[in-house]
DNA sequence: GTATATACATTCAGCAATGTATGTATAGGC
DNA sequence: GCCTATACATACATTGCTGAATGTATATAC
């Protein structure tokens, strides 16, 4: 090959991320070879070296390009002036636990964190990112809470901390015991009534408040 | 070294699945070698390959292991004659989740499965594993509800499928998320009310149930 | 007491992946 | 129309690991 102009090198870039995408899903991101990628790809190694670092930058940037439709559903259920931050809430937490089942690119990322990784060695500064990830989402779980309290959604005495991490495991723990066992149960049509069961506990259980008598 | 007895082979054996435990804990399955396992346990490649087939070999040795302290309590509570299956339940995912928290080894395990391993490659059957260890488990939760329905402990008509899928989701989907982020939550204090919100919600959610109306 | 299987240590060949160095043809600025 | 940076391809050296082969000293069976 020869010389390509600006906007084909920024294809050849996204081939080689979704190269990767393919292949850290069908052998693991650290069994996979930049070899795999490139004749994946259709180019060769020196392709690769010449967009990225190494492998585990190519991966980096393959987990930072897919982190933008959920933001903005998210945003809308923390802003203060919605009427009903709940009601965004569980729309979309179920689009969520909907994308994992129907959006097949986002299943194959889905997998790949929760299968096909390994958090060590290189990787531990990814280890270090998700759980900024984590917080950030946790934030947004918290700053929801607030309106859905002042709005009365939620009860006044419901614990922050403790009912934010729990739901915040509901969601996790929903899509990656699905991801092992997909067979078993219909997510797209549960969806709605795991979330459901979730914001019924937020709203009744006693045992998510700060003081248990209420 | 020279040739050792039977008992001292078997400690030999038992020193190369701990090695294998720190070292897969410490750089990954993948990431650690033979020789980082050898030097760890004391030994030489040579005694790891007389014991072991390879080194996926040995990663599966050090995940049997460990799979006996559970059972005896999950089985109590799906014996048809205890009369208060869901207080043995209760039990057992309280227990479950303080282990992860206070048992170095137990938690180590879980770190190893959810942040250290790429289920692919020679894993793959792995996977198969942990999804067969996942049906196992919910065949427990089912019969386990079974009894607490029949007891009046759960509501007649609660979804079984869902309720029990729902359920496992909530046990690892805390526990991952809490070996993310351990800083945020005492877990060991929170787990009891994250184990009662999910027996609440299980009891008295609308959306676990098979006709909505009751 | 001898023979043989056992429980390792040591050595070696070979591969596969990595990173780098170099080649090369063109795009785009002047 | 030339020059240079760009966008790759190709070739090479190095490394680290694996698996098997071999060595060896001792339990243990007989």
């Amino acid at each position: 090959m020869v010389r390509r102009t600006k906007a084909e090198a920024l294809q050849t870039r996204a081939q080689i991320l979704d190269a990767a995408e393919q292949v850290f899903h069908r052998k693991g991101v650290l069994s996979a070879s930049l070899k795999d990628i490139a004749s994946e790809a259709g180019v060769t190694r020196g392709a690769i070296y010449w967009h990225f670092k190494n492998k585990h930058d190519v991966f980096m940037a393959m987990v930072d390009r897919s982190r933008l439709p959920f933001d903005s559903l998210a945003e809308r259920a923390e802003d203060a002036s919605e009427p009903d931050p709940l009601g965004r809430l569980r729309e979309f937490m179920v689009y969520l636990l909907q994308q994992a089942v129907c959006d097949p690119g986002q299943r194959r990322l889905f997998e790949i964190m929760f299968q096909k990784c390994e958090f060590s060695g290189e990787n531990a500064d990814l280890l270090d990112r998700q759980r900024d990830a984590c917080r950030d989402s946790a934030g947004r779980l918290t700053r929801t809470f607030a309106n859905a309290i002042a709005r009365g959604q939620l009860p006044k005495n419901l614990d922050r901390v403790k009912s934010v991490t729990w739901l915040h495991s509901q969601l996790t723990g929903v899509i990656m015991n699905w991801l092992l066992d997909p067979e078993v149960l219909d997510l797209e049509r549960a969806a709605t009534d795991f979330v459901d069961t979730c914001l019924f506990a937020l709203q009744h259980s006693p045992s998510l408040r700060t003081s248990p008598g209420l």
